[in-house]
Order: structure tokens, then sequence, then C-alpha cells
DNA sequence: CGGCTGACGACCT
DNA sequence: GAGGTCGCCAGCC
């Protein structure tokens, strides 16, 4: 995808020159309405442990991004740091596309939601 | 350099 | 299912 541009994504406290970068044109191919995991997305990478660097790269992304971090939920299909106002918005924009989300947290249906899961 | 921090995940009890 | 531990590694100080 396209690379990194301070005028298309903003102003972001961390630009690594690749690893940012292929995080969020991995996860700028999820469809509306469908979630990914951010193992399913480090696989996509090619690395299944860096699971958790792409949490923290999707935190990196500025508001107004282009790059729907909203569709990315962990393993077990849960909004990442319920109760918190990121997880607030992350429910919003998933309602927004048809994607319930329980009290819990967890996507309704993750299973069959999940990109590539079918 | 070394130490610290995480939108995670696998594993164990 | 719920709670704790450990490994993971990019980026920052």
């Amino acid at each position: 995808m396209s690379p990194y541009r301070p005028e298309r994504h903003g102003p972001v406290r961390v630009v690594g020159p690749g690893f940012h970068e292929k995080v969020w044109a991995c996860v700028r191919r999820v469809p509306a309405g469908a979630v990914t995991t951010y193992g399913d997305v480090a696989a996509a990478l090619g690395r299944r442990s860096v699971a958790r660097q792409v949490g923290w790269a999707l935190s990196a992304l500025p508001d107004g991004s282009e790059v729907p971090w909203w569709r990315v939920v962990d393993g077990r299909g849960g909004v990442s740091r319920w109760g918190s106002a990121v997880a607030r918005r992350q429910r919003a924009l998933l309602q927004k596309e048809g994607v319930r989300v329980d009290a819990r947290g967890r996507v309704v249906g993750f299973a069959l939601l999940r990109w590539g899961g079918g």
C-alpha cells in the first residue's frame, strides 16, 4: 500500500521506516463488517510473534486515519482495553458497520466475521 | 549500548 | 471461564 506520508496520515509520534507501514497496509485491506486479529496481522507480516507490536503500531495512529484499526481485535474476538475510551470508540465504530459487541467487549459471531475465518 | 513499555498470545493452575 | 506467568520485539529514553 502507500508508504507513510505525514500529509496523509498526520503527525505520528512514531514513524517507523517499515514496521508501522506494513501493519497499516495490512489492516487497510480488512473490509467493513469484518474483523481480524493482531495475531493474524502479525502472521500476514511474516512473524506471528509480533502481535503485540501490531497493537502497539495501531496505537500510534492519529485520529482521522483511514486505517480501520477498530476492525482489529484480540485472538478471542475481544476488544482490547475494554472500558477505556478507545474501546468505547472502537465498539461504536464496529456497530456502525453492523458488528455487534456484547457487554463484555466480545464481538458477537466472531468466528463468522473473522476475516479469512469464513 | 541497556532498560523500559506495551490495542498480544500461548500456556498453566 | 478466570487469573497469573512468560515470551515476544519495535521503538523510545
